[in-house]
DNA sequence: CCGATTACTGTGGCTGTCAAAGTAATTTGT
DNA sequence: ACAAATTACTTTGACAGCCACAGTAATCGG
């Protein structure tokens, strides 16, 4: 349908986009970018000062650990690790975007009815 | 579940929502945030300065236009009308949600499967 | 050996939402 | 009759998240 999705359609999403992919084992920059972009058939494509943006926000909040790969050859590779913490946070993300959904749906698509005058 | 929806989430979908109560016919300001607060069973209740803003915002851009209500007593209201253009970009707005809502589930909940390292 | 790709980082700007406050009229309670 | 609550619109300033742009540096393919 439409080709990619909005900047303001994401915003808020992104860091539980990054827990979702790290949850499935470590991962480092480059890599996930390249999932999300297979995951949405590219219809986004975050860009790289947004995802190390979320990395160290979420690296302060205690959701997730790094650590540099051991690479002798080859560029080297800062592998980031989802914690327990970040696990709960991720299942808080969900639960609250499935919530989300809803409302933003019956906002969006809902027909007014009688009794929204009252208080 | 949740009890309130984040400004996150919520950001670039206020145009859309008051474009689709407009879509019902003619309201003003006030009126409108009561019906988004019941609507959302008070999960979103829109700051007056964000629906002033879109207001402004959906007026400069052709989809809706404004006119004073000619009450004699009782308080000034300023109405709002829905214009073709403004149906159009409301059926717009819609489509490219439900397009949003399907790739952000795949980004949230999605597993990462074989195929993701090809390009 | 040169361009493309991989990989990470920093700076600065934009945009939408909100908090807070102000103005002003009407309605409700006692 | 008067205070408090409600209705109704507006302005100002701040913040947070994402992005564009730019920079560094290494490897790999033809």
């Amino acid at each position: 349908m439409q080709p990619e999705i909005s900047k303001d359609t994401i915003r808020g999403h992104t860091t539980t986009i990054v827990l979702n992919i790290l949850n499935q084992g470590d991962s480092y920059g480059y890599a996930i970018a390249k999932t999300i972009k297979h995951l949405s058939h590219a219809a986004y494509v975050i860009n790289e000062a947004t995802l190390y943006t979320v990395f160290r926000r979420l690296e302060k909040n205690g959701d997730i650990t790094s650590y540099w790969g051991n690479e002798t050859q080859g560029g080297r590779r800062k592998y980031y690790q989802i914690t327990v913490q970040g696990q709960a946070t991720l299942a808080h993300n969900v639960a609250e975007w499935n919530f989300a959904k809803q409302v933003i749906d019956e906002l969006i698509l809902g027909r007014i009815d009688a009794d929204v005058s009252k208080d």
